[in-house]
DNA sequence: CCTGGTACCTACTCGTGAGTAAGACTACTG
DNA sequence: CAGTAGTCTTACTCACGAGTAGGTACCAGG
């Protein structure tokens, strides 16, 4: 990128939206403190002081990134799932939507998920934010199923653990691409509503009207 | 730290254990990229060429750290576990051990799992190798019960799924530590071997003879 | 008391990357 | 064809942090 000249002149918006696209990517491969602000401004096409101009700092332009994509997430999954359905059903819709969304939006997962732990920024803020938000989701629909979980404590707990057990999955995926999302999705619902004493003994989940 | 002036004289060795001692700390604390040679040697009590004699670059004394964490902490599980036990029973044992360890080794964990994700270094190598080593010990005692996950993709992705609840309940953890050890790994075990479908129903697993 | 060797220090170099000053180009509007 | 508002640039400053040069204190053994 960036071998040419000046710039052709753009409305702010449209610029706004290839410098937040240059930044997911660059910040998806190198993560937060590896990427600089060169780089994005480089493979955005325009110099670094639009940057900065349009953006802010480069912990506001990551925290942009990682709202941003956060929110594409989150609504691919909230339009996936289907409520009024039984709880193993909204589940099952909820982790196909999750693993489509990664599967198409390879950058965006790895902004949210990889440079995750980068703590420190007040991006961390964004990032615990949307986690929170995710667990709490996934602790509703546990604690909704009739003689569930006890405690408040108990049902986030398990959340926590489905929800990082998806991201570890997902992660894996990315090694293993061959496998479609709908195959990797099955598993993961399996393991968690089954459980291995049930998959053990051969015992599968599958949805309730076979397609 | 290190307000005082010449630090005392003391044999290599020792030096080397107190200079990884605040390396792991600081690395927990900020991360690889945060934290700087300075604020190490600063903690550790001695001056920066110090470091860089005895424990090589920053990114040398990173990968230093990591394995020696990683090697602490897959001991203390080795330990935990009894194999020549059924499945679930190893499973169980290895939980306990793992949030056994995690408890009292805070730090070690933070610098193993929180700045895991930091890549691009060639320490990337030694996180990514233990956490292999984890998946594939996991996957190792799936396949080992019978009738279980056909493919070694499956048994595989399982395992990492495992892995990444077990991570992640243990960061969740973090921010519960009144509850103890016990009664989270319990937890995780319910739900990966009994699964969600079975809790929802009252059913728990518990160890087959009872204390 | 010299002679080495090892622990330890102060005080630098030097690259890199965040952020900016100051101005040039383009387009619309009267 | 001004004037003005917004786009876009080159070419800096400046702090911070990795790594080092070159020396000082301390403890052997001869």
């Amino acid at each position: 990128m960036r071998t040419e000249g000046r710039a052709k002149r753009l409305p702010r918006a449209v610029r706004e939206r290839q410098i937040m696209d240059a930044a997911v990517d660059v910040f998806s491969r190198l993560g937060f403190h590896a990427a600089s602000m060169d780089e994005i401004s480089d493979v955005a096409g325009i110099s670094k002081p639009m940057l900065y101009a349009y953006l802010g700092s480069k912990e506001e332009l990551f925290a942009t990134c990682i709202r941003r994509e956060a929110t594409r997430m989150m609504e691919a999954i909230a339009t996936g799932v289907e409520p009024d359905q039984e709880p193993d059903v909204q589940l099952w819709s909820g982790l196909r939507a999750f693993f489509g969304f990664v599967g198409e939006n390879r950058a965006s997962w790895l902004v949210l998920h990889r440079q995750a732990s980068t703590q420190g920024g007040p991006f961390a803020v964004e990032l615990t934010d949307m986690r929170g938000r995710a667990v709490s989701l996934v602790a509703a629909l546990l604690t909704q199923s009739t003689k569930a979980p006890a405690t408040k404590l108990e049902a986030e707990s398990l959340a926590a653990a489905l929800v990082g057990a998806g991201e570890s999955l997902a992660e894996w995926w990315l090694d293993h691409p061959e496998e479609p999302a709908g195959v990797v999705a099955a598993r993961l619902m399996n393991l968690v509503w089954m459980g291995f004493g049930d998959l053990v003994d051969g015992n599968v989940w599958h949805p309730p009207s076979r397609r």
